[in-house]
Order: C-alpha cells, then structure tokens, then sequence
RNA sequence: GAUUCCGUAGCUCAGCAGGUAGAGCACAUCCCUUUUAAGGAUGGGGUCCUGGGUUCGAAUCCCAGCGGGAUCACCA
C-alpha cells in the first residue's frame, strides 16, 4: 500500500537506508546491558562524585545540541532526563570519523534511542552529566515526535491537542512526564489498597466479566454473544453478586479490582469501561466499613501526598479520619429544607414539583428522594462526607434498617461534589432478597429500563445461609481523579474510549499499478503531487492539461528527468 | 441527545472587510570543541478536516457531514 509521507518522514527513512548502508542494524536484536538510570544519578551523584565512572545506560534523544566536534544531547529513560556531552575524537579515536560526522550527526534524530557508554561529571555550567565513550543505535524513529521545551516553570510549544493526546498516548508519555506521573501514581493507590486489604488477609479474586445475567447494580450492561453456546451473554455492571456467593462460599473477606461495563452517556466522569474495587467483609456492618473506608482513603492520601490534605480544583479536600456522617434524611432536611421522613410517593412528588425538580410517572419513591437529593444536597457535599440511611427502594441488595423499615443501612461517600464510595450492610435474609427483586420488576414493568434483573442462583445462594456482611464498591478511576487533581476521566486512563479515527488516508495505487499502464517510475511521484493518487484518477485527466501540469512540476521540482511528450500522456490513459 | 466553540506545516498557533497562506520550534545545507526553552546564516515543507453552495475568485461567507473540547440532559 503506498502511504503519503511527509518531508520529515521521509529525510528519516533516507537516513535509515543509509544507516544500513553503513553496515549498521537500526534495530539490533540483542539486549543493550543497563547498570544504572538517570534517578540514581541525579540522587546519588551530587554527594559523592567519584560513583557512576563506567556506566551504561540507553534512553531516547529529546533534544540536540550540536557545536561542531563536540554535541550535548537530551537522553530520557524511564525516570527522566539527562545530558550527554559528546566528543567527536572520544567516540571516534582513530582517523574514521564516521560514527561522529554522518551517524550521530546526520542520521540520528530527535526520538532514537539509543545507548551509551561512559562516565558522569559536571559540565562547566554546573549540570550533572554523562561524558559519552561509545555510542550504539537501538532502534531509529520515523517519526518526528512534537518538541517541547521547559524553562523555569514555562512549557513552549507543549504538546496539548486533546484528541491527539489521547489516540496517541504513547506520545503524550513521551513529551509530557507530568502525564507519566498521573499514571505511576495511578498504579500506587492499587498498590496501596491492595496491601491495605491484603494486611486484614481478605483474598484476592477474579470473577466473571461474562455474564448470563448482568446483577448487582442498575445499569443498561453491553451485551454480546457466545457462538459455541448460541446464546447472549453481557460484559458486567457490577460483580457485587458473585462476591457474595463467595462470602457464602465461606470466605472471611474477597476484593476484585473489576472493569465493570456499561452502555451510557460519555462525559467528563463517565466512560463506557471502567476500573471499581469492590470488597466484602463477614460478620461486619456499614459501620465497620466507614471506619475501614476512612483509614483507607488516608493511607492512600498519605501514601500519594505524604498529608492527608489533597488539592481538588479550586477546593483542599481533607481525607483525614473521620469524616462527616449525616443521614440522607438529615441531609435533604439540612440543604433542601424540607422533612421526607414518612412522606408517600405522590407527597413527594408534589415536593419535586414544588422544587421545579422534573419527574415522570415510572419514578418510584426511592428515585424522587434520590431526585431531591442529587439536585439540592450533592454539590455541597465538598469534604469527604457519608450519606447514610438510603430508601429501600433504591437498594434492592442492602439490609434493611434495624430501626426503621423504610431505611436501609447504606452510605454512600461524597467528595468534591461527586460519589465515590457505596456500601451496605448486605442484605442476608433470601425470602427478602426474592421480594425485593420482584419489586425491581415491578419497577422494570413501570417502565424503569434500569431496574435489576432476578437471579436466582444468586438468591439460591443466599438460601445456604451468608453471614452477616459489609460490602464497598468504590470508583477507582473517580478516585484517581481526586487523588491527581485532574478534572476528566480521560485523563486518568492510559486509553480513554474514542470514535475511531478515520483514516482519510489516501487508498491510493501503488508504484506498480502506474508503472504497469506506462508510467515512468520517476514520474510517479510527479504525478502523486499533482493530486492523482489511482490510476482510475489519471484516466479521467484532460492529457494537455496534464502535460503543461507536470512539465510545470518537473521545473519546479527541479527534477533531472527527460520532458514528457503529449503522446506518453496519452498512451497512459489509454492503457 | 441539546447547545456552543474548535479543526491551517511534524508540534504550538497567527491569518478571515473573500484575491490560492505566515511565525516560532522541528527539519535540510553550511560555519562553529562545554551548550542548556539557545549559536549564526540560508533554505525546504501545507488536498488551510471532508463534501456541496454563493462568487470571476473561498482557508476566509453559507449549508451538510466527520472528528474533538466545553456546558447541560441522561446515566452513577
């Protein structure tokens, strides 16, 4: 396939050729030995100058600056940047000064990487560098990467277009380290909360991705098919059930770090796939779980910012235990000025009414309170705050309240705004789980397009008897965000779901299809140039017109081939 | 889904009372043996997202589409 190029790709590939026609591998196979990376020299150089005296280390080029015989150079690894002083007569000792001139000069760029050999030392203007005694090509890139430069706080030229970051995050990682650290720091809260919940010695388990019926939360789930078994199965929403059959199971504590899926709206806090730590506990309650959830969140606050005090947009949010607990009545009491405690549905929607709160008829009393609730209390809810206490409706798999039957002992943790944690104390009792699903379809026969599905396995299992159980689900990807300070979704994801790109790529003819109707091979990129990218293009072009267009080409291009006549022009359309 | 803004060189952007494009960095050539967002000189590089329309003439104005961002709605 013949695939448009641009100047700068295509002097690179020329480079490459030559590079091979020097008798040089541009991407040798073996292992390059690395004895140290450009952390520990910047950590452990400046106390003791006499380390880091025969080292070897490999990284890519970010930026050159080359003063005749003697050149510095950016190298990047893994842990960041360091300068390379390269010496023409150091690397090329004898009379062949190849490997200077034409390689390091001419043929690498800016994105190779290689590996060099060497001592470190400070250079004149004071920065640790390394002094380069061999020098060997790893792999060459055609491509030219965008440069970004830094000087005292200030980014020229940062590589920032959204929809380029994103589809090309291997360059976004490349250019901007402060995307990397988002990811490092992404992977240290798992890091955290697993060895959190491993220290209380609950297991670690996978459960299926692949469901026969998508359970344990109210989602519209992706849904797919399973050819050997003709039958549908859907990506999860939740693995909040399958966790409890193996509470059943008999297991004290299970946690799975899950990608649920659900086929919704796309924003700044949603994407269709997701990461969610969900864990539970036996023989504990929701408020067992609130303490854990609080020493947890400040672990990993302490763990990321060495404080528990963490910068969220325009707020400092403090994760330091305990937070503030308010009931869900309390709350709605306290931001909307109104007492829901033992008012009816249709009393509530009157409220609704009266709030300017838009409703419809398939909304239980469980979604209005939640209406009134979303609309006048969350965004207040800036400091880690536990809204406790939901209606029974709107939570099919949790315990109902020991004192008050309309209640279930649910919280949910808000923060800057926006749910990040809920948890139960779970519903046990299977003759109430079966009620409670049946009332879920009743709600889907309302025409509630979310409500849950029964499963039955599931309330077979609970029928064996599950201890008395806490269970969290918590957003890890929400989570991130707060921890990183960073306002989208997408940027916590290594790759954030796109349309994909379409490639306006020219599908046109390769060399061989003009060459076969009798074009030249030096004319064919005359004509590329010219707009014709097929052969069927050529066929359709006036042959005067095109012998003016290329003769005026070939002037311009400056191109030592011989003139076209009007008869080539036209044996090639006729072809 | 609605509203709105954006889409020009590899990257970041300018150009838009309509006359077929500019800058900085990057790239190329030459000169420079320690520089640091960094030399100096010269030069090359663009289906101005796509397709229609208005016009003698469209990157610029109009319509449609594609892609993206933001806000809202839906959804946790």
């Amino acid at each position: 396939m013949y695939q448009e190029i641009s100047e700068q790709e295509a002097i690179r590939r020329n480079s490459l050729k030559e590079l091979e026609a020097l008798g040089i591998n541009p991407y040798p196979a073996e292992a390059y030995k690395v004895n140290v990376n450009t952390s520990e020299i910047h950590t452990n150089f400046p106390t003791d100058n006499n380390l880091y005296q025969e080292i070897s280390i490999a990284g890519r080029i970010m930026t050159r600056r080359i003063m005749g015989a003697a050149s510095f150079v950016d190298l990047q690894d893994s842990f960041g940047r360091i300068q390379l002083y390269i010496k023409r007569d150091e690397i090329c000792p004898g009379e062949d000064k190849t490997l200077y001139n034409t390689v390091f000069k001419r043929l690498l760029d800016i994105g190779d990487i290689i590996g060099v050999t060497g001592y470190v030392f400070i250079t004149q203007m004071g920065e640790i560098s390394i002094h380069v005694k061999s020098l060997k090509i790893l792999s060459k890139s055609l491509r030219p990467l965008p440069v970004v430069k830094e000087k005292d706080e200030q980014v020229f030229d940062a590589f920032s277009d959204p929809e380029a970051r994103y589809r090309m995050r291997y360059v976004d990682l490349i250019v901007n380290p402060e995307v990397r650290d988002i990811f490092v720091k992404r992977n240290k809260i798992i890091s955290i909360m697993r060895s959190f919940f491993n220290e209380s010695d609950y297991l670690e388990v996978e459960t299926p991705i692949l469901q026969p019926i998508p359970g344990g939360a109210a989602a519209r789930p992706f849904i797919t098919h399973h050819n050997a078994l003709d039958m549908p199965l859907y990506l999860r929403i939740a693995n909040e059930l399958y966790l409890k059959k193996l509470i059943v199971g008999g297991f004290e504590g299970v946690y799975e770090f899950a990608k649920d899926f659900r086929n919704e709206g796309m924003d700044r806090t949603h994407n269709p796939e997701f990461t969610v730590l969900e864990i539970y506990v036996a023989y504990k309650d929701y408020f067992w779980m609130m303490e854990y959830v609080e020493q947890m969140l400040e672990r990993v606050a302490l763990g990321l910012h060495k404080q528990t005090e963490v910068t969220v947009g325009n707020h400092k949010i403090d994760f330091k235990s305990p937070f503030r607990r308010l009931t869900m009545n309390d709350a709605i009491q306290e931001y909307a000025g109104v007492d829901i405690s033992g008012k009816t549905e249709k009393e509530l929607a009157e409220i609704c009414k009266s709030m300017n709160i838009a409703i419809d008829p398939s909304m239980g009393k469980g979604k209005l309170i939640d209406a009134i609730f979303g609309e006048k209390c969350e965004h207040h809810l800036i400091q880690p705050t536990f809204i406790m206490d939901y209606p029974i409706e709107m939570s099919p798999l949790c315990k109902r309240h020991r004192t008050n039957p309309e209640l279930t002992e649910r919280f949910e943790l808000f923060v800057n705004g926006k749910e990040l944690c809920n948890a139960y104390s779970e519903l046990n009792d299977p003759i109430d789980q079966l009620n409670r699903f049946q009332d879920q379809l009743s709600l889907s026969q309302k025409g509630d397009d979310e409500a849950m599905f029964i499963d039955m396995d599931f309330v077979r299992a609970l029928e064996y008897g599950m201890p008395t159980c806490s269970g969290m689900g918590i957003g890890i990807d929400r989570l991130t965000m707060f921890m990183t300070n960073q306002p989208s979704i997408q940027d916590v994801l290594l790759f954030p779901q796109m349309r994909p790109e379409k490639k306006s790529m020219p599908t046109g003819d390769p060399d061989e299809a003009f060459v076969k109707i009798g074009v030249p091979e030096s004319w064919v990129e005359v004509l590329r140039k010219q707009g014709f990218k097929t052969t069927a293009q050529l066929k359709e072009a006036n042959p005067n017109k095109l012998l003016n267009d290329l003769g005026g080409l070939r002037k311009k291009m400056k191109l030592d081939i011989p003139a076209l006549k009007l008869e080539d022009i036209k044996s090639w359309i006729e072809a």
